[in-house]
Order: structure tokens, then sequence, then C-alpha cells
DNA sequence: TAGATTGTTAATCGATTAACAATC
DNA sequence: TAGATTGTTAATCGATTAACAATC
């Protein structure tokens, strides 16, 4: 309940625990309970009351949660109480489906612009964007102050890209790349490579 | 060492480790060391010792890990020394995309059919493939007995989807759709969700 | 009130790491 | 041989869970 540095692994459940909250206002319930959670998301009710615990008191003994509220709540300890511009870098066919996914916008991730390096795909209509060369690319996130990127860029480019983003001030990378990406301590990287999944799942069958 | 049981947590290092030797071989390198390891994946040359330790003892002291043989065991171990089909549910913009993707052919995960429930989607031709209806998909699942599935659906339709792929005989599932998904304990998910990903990361911001 | 559920503690469980003998 | 690096142990560290007083 106090601001003690909180670990990795609680602030990855968070988004987890709001995604759900939002599935259950949709289903028209206004209170849940650690218990109720802890089934839908296949984990203990104790680690929901603990990880929420960090943060503070958020429910009603005898009662559980408001939906609602502790959604609000979620939303301020992530910070998306506000929105958030993001660019993209790669426009192959990876880069132009994530620039079409409405799912960024619909939780406040706003695409605000997509770059690349070859000369075929600059100036290309991507949804409501124009692919712009990579010479743009400082600019752009100078000006706009930005600190999110997503990468989709091929792997052997991937960490000459990174280190420019990092230069310009950027602090967060969400990684489509098949690399491990080498950035300062304060930068943090999520990573999404659908081989990985697949490869761990394979070791079960 | 011994065959006991090897926590997820390690199951999931070890395609980290696969993707690396594959980088490393290709730069050249016919030898490396847990601690160069460590270094490129930003983790502890103990625990990459250790992890591989549950499998057998694969290196020589003094000198480090046959970056070839290390990959071999690796693949065998995960069992991507074979080459896997797989289907893909969802024919949406991100569906079509993951069918575009070749990463998945290059580490031996065949796409070898798509299907969608929409009748505008059915009969397109994605990539070498057709789309199919949902009335296909138990027989293409039964007669091939594929195991594995992408799913790539809209969260609301995607728990049903996935009771219909486990019933199927289904095993592994790569879940794109915003949602946790409730699944006997025999079948495994691995999840990518871009949004958990940023929203884990503006907690930082 | 009786019943239910939180927030928190202490115990347990599991994962990581430091260190080093073995040995190439 | 001297130097280097593994595989493994034991210690440390951190995360999860069981349990319950507090209280709505």
């Amino acid at each position: 309940m106090a601001t003690q540095p909180v670990s990795d692994v609680v602030i990855n459940r968070l988004p987890l625990y709001l995604r759900m909250l939002e599935f259950l206002e949709k289903a028209g319930k206004t209170i849940t309970s650690s218990q109720e959670l802890s089934e839908c998301l296949d984990m203990s009710s104790a680690q929901i009351r603990k990880d929420l615990s960090y943060f503070g008191e958020f429910g009603k003994q005898g009662t559980g949660y408001n939906v609602a509220f502790l959604q609000g709540q979620l939303r301020q300890i992530l910070h998306v109480d506000r929105a958030w511009n993001v660019i993209l870098v790669g426009a192959g066919d990876l880069g132009r489906a994530l620039a079409h996914y409405q799912g960024f916008a619909a939780q406040g991730f706003r695409l605000v612009a997509i770059f690349d390096n070859a000369p075929k795909k600059i100036g290309l209509t991507v949804g409501a964007l124009t692919v712009q060369g990579m010479t743009e690319l400082p600019r752009c996130v100078r000006d706009r102050k930005l600190q999110i990127a997503i990468l989709a860029v091929p792997a052997v480019a991937a960490q000459a890209v990174a280190d420019e983003l990092v230069e310009l001030g950027i602090r967060a990378i969400l990684n489509y790349a098949p690399i491990t990406l080498s950035v300062p301590p304060e930068v943090k990287v999520y990573y999404i490579d659908p081989v990985v999944g697949l490869q761990s799942m394979t070791y079960y069958l």
C-alpha cells in the first residue's frame, strides 16, 4: 500500500486486470471480487489482492471492488488515463498491418507517424498516414517529444534503429523484430515474437 | 541434467537461446560461451548454464559451447527439429498479415489453412491459401491431426473458437485476441497482446 | 446480526545467483 | 602447464499463497 518499488512481474499483470474489468463492465457488472477475477484470469485471488495492495485500498470488505472505480484507479497507476502518441518504424507487411489495427487507438495509443527507409515505401498511404523517410524521424520525435515507438523492421536493422530512437529520447519500445535489443536501463522494451511463443509450446507437444 | 519437470520460465527462455545461436552462426561464430550469450541476452551466465543443465551437458570446460551443436540440441529439446503444420483462424487485417509473415515458415511452422466465418472473406486468396468457412475446420484439423492453431479473431468470438479448437484436438494456441482464454490444463496458450505491452511500459513513463 | 470479502502478515515455495571443483 | 569455462551446489533472493483479523 506504500510507494515502494513494485516489481515488473506485478506491473505486467495490471493490464490484464484492466482488460478484464473492461470486459466485466461491458457485460453489465458493476461489482466484482478478487475471487471472480481470479477465476476469469486463472490465477489466485490472493495474488490479485496483493498486487492491488501495492497501490492502495480499492475494495470494500464483504462487498468486493467497484468495477468502474477500480478501472479508473488502474488507468491512473498505469498512466493510461491519458492519450499517448506513438510512432511506428517499419512499413512492411507487419508495419502496415499494425497501422491498420484499431486496438491501439481504442486504448488511447494514437499512431502519429510511420517511417521506413525504403524509397519504394516512402509516400505510400497507410490508413490515414503517409510513410515518411527515416530522415524525417528525428524532427518528429523531438518536436513532439514522443516517448513511445513501435519497431517493426527486419532483425538486421533493429538494433541500429533502436539506438537512434533511444538517442532521440524514446523511452518505450514495442519490439516486433526477432532480436534482443541492447538499450540503457531507463528504456523499456516489450518483446513480441510469435515464433518464440510457438517454439515454447511445441516443447509440450 | 535429469528428466525432471522443468519450469515454464525455463522453457520460455530456450527459444531465445536458440535465436541467439542462429544469429551468432550467421555472424560466423562456431564457438560461444555462457558469458557471451549472457551479455547478448542481458541475463546472467549462471542462469544460462543452469537452464541448459536441466537437459544435458552441452559444453566443454575451458572452451564453451559449439554453436551448431547446441542449436541442434535445443531444437530437439523444443521439438522444432521437424516441421509443424499450423492453422490460422481469423482472416481480418491481422490474420491476413500473419498469413503473409515469412518468419513462421522460416522456423518450420507451415501455415496449411485459413478459416473465417464471414461470407465476405470466404474464398479470398491470402498468399498461397484460400480462406475457408468455419464449417470446413473440423475435418481439416481431424484429418491432418493438427495440434497448433493461431487465433486471430475478435475478442468476443475467441473463447467459442478456442473451445472448438480444443474439442478438435488442438493442443497449442497462439492467441492474438485480447482476452484470457479458458482451456484445459493440457492445452497451452501463448498470449500476444501489444496493448498489454504498451500499458505495462507507460507505467514507467 | 450473519455472511462475505478485503488487506496484510507470515510461511512457503520457487527462481536466481555466487562460487568453485572439475576439467578441457 | 596456465588459463578458461563448464556443471553444480548451496545460499540468497524474490514471488506466491494460506490464513485470518478487520470490517463492510
